[in-house]
DNA sequence: CCTCGTTCTTGACGCCTGTCAAGGAAATCT
DNA sequence: AGATTTCCTTGACAGGCGTCAAGAACGAGG
């Protein structure tokens, strides 16, 4: 995305943008360089030079695009957040039936665990160290509630196509689902790897048979 | 707890054992003031020389107790699940009723919060860690049984004071309650400090109206 | 082709970390 | 009381950290 338009020979506009364009594309660059170290590392033992090494740059050019550490970390979770917090919408929009919804729904959070584990590893160590890092809490309080409105997104569909209404409010169906999403993680993370596709279908499991429950 | 006996003129089996005794009682004070500063700072940015400066001696006796910091993280963590895997059994033997257990539970999950906020930010610090640093990760699988039966222990003894079951598996159960506390907990850490209680009303409340469907 | 602004590398700084060794202080034993 | 073991402090080490400054490499404009 964003490609630099085709410089034409002189135009101090186009050329000023494509810079632009350029420099956010090195930001976006080295921010998926550091989510990947992240995930791999979790918060705390990520390093610039750490970064610097998963990237195809030297350990100085952080500090030609990012003013801090803090600044590049807060950079990355918005980042990483664009793709996710529309996750589910598109099992939203083309499920017909609450039962499909249903079974889509809960496959969809085993399916992104095994897709992208690290960096949901990562979205929960950042949210815990927003505990102890005031600097984190703006941007971790921003995705969480952006999170509970895609559940919620899922939920009132759910209950729309069931004829039905959701049974709690959206923080509390939220902490739920991500109770046992977290739980999931943990367990995929932290078990043997040849068990994690049991983990993963155990999620689905409960989760199939647990919506129902969440309409009223 | 574990006072020394009284040291005979010359025993040297009870003088022995005043010194594992001693020693051990050390361990503990240690362990103490580790717990405390690991509250307040989190695993990540939490040194042993900062878990000295909390406590009455120099950095260096850290390593004269304990190998390495590893070794004390874990014995810390232990040390802090003594008292903490029991903490609603009062509440489970002594009450008579399902309603009264019931709201109690709710009650005490908050309480707990307001108690001992810190210490459970710590666990769920250490928690997210083992995903990223093996070490961790034997004594949290041990300590999230434990706190997971505890919570079955609660469930049970609700189910037959309503006389019905439970409707849910141990760990989906604890899952979804986890999930609930770990929300409020966040909430409560990084929110306003005038709107800790809110929070804690909240949680309390959510419990309360929770828990039946928790039976089947 | 030369110049100039942008981009990137290298190397250094001050600080903090876990670990450990040497030795003083205190308690215990004979 | 002297000897010996245990306990604790001090100071140092090697290494990693975030940050930044100086300059090389690069690419576009004149």
């Amino acid at each position: 995305m964003a490609v630099p338009p085709a410089p034409s020979v002189t135009d101090p506009v186009a050329t000023a943008a494509a810079r632009v364009s350029k420099h956010d594309t090195r930001r976006d660059q080295l921010a998926e360089s550091a989510l990947t170290t992240l995930g791999q590392l979790g918060y705390a033992k990520t390093s610039l030079r750490e970064i610097a090494q998963h990237s195809p740059f030297s350990h100085g050019v952080v500090h030609y695009y990012f003013a801090s550490k803090e600044e590049l970390i807060t950079y990355c979770v918005r980042y990483y957040k664009r793709t996710c917090v529309t996750r589910y919408d598109e099992i939203v929009s083309s499920s017909t039936t609450a039962g499909e919804l249903q079974s889509r729904f809960a496959a969809k959070l085993a399916e992104t665990i095994r897709e992208e584990g690290p960096m949901h590893q990562l979205w929960y160590d950042l949210r815990n160290q927003s505990m102890f890092e005031p600097a984190l809490r703006e941007v971790v309080l921003e995705i969480d509630g952006q999170l509970e409105a895609m559940i919620w997104r899922v939920i009132t569909r759910y209950a729309d196509l069931a004829g039905r209404t959701p049974a709690l409010d959206p923080s509390t169906t939220y902490g739920m689902l991500d109770g046992l999403f977290g739980q999931s993680l943990l367990a995929w993370a932290t078990g043997p790897r040849d068990g994690r596709e049991d983990v993963l279908s155990v999620l689905s499991a409960r989760v199939d048979t647990l919506m129902p429950s969440l309409l009223g």
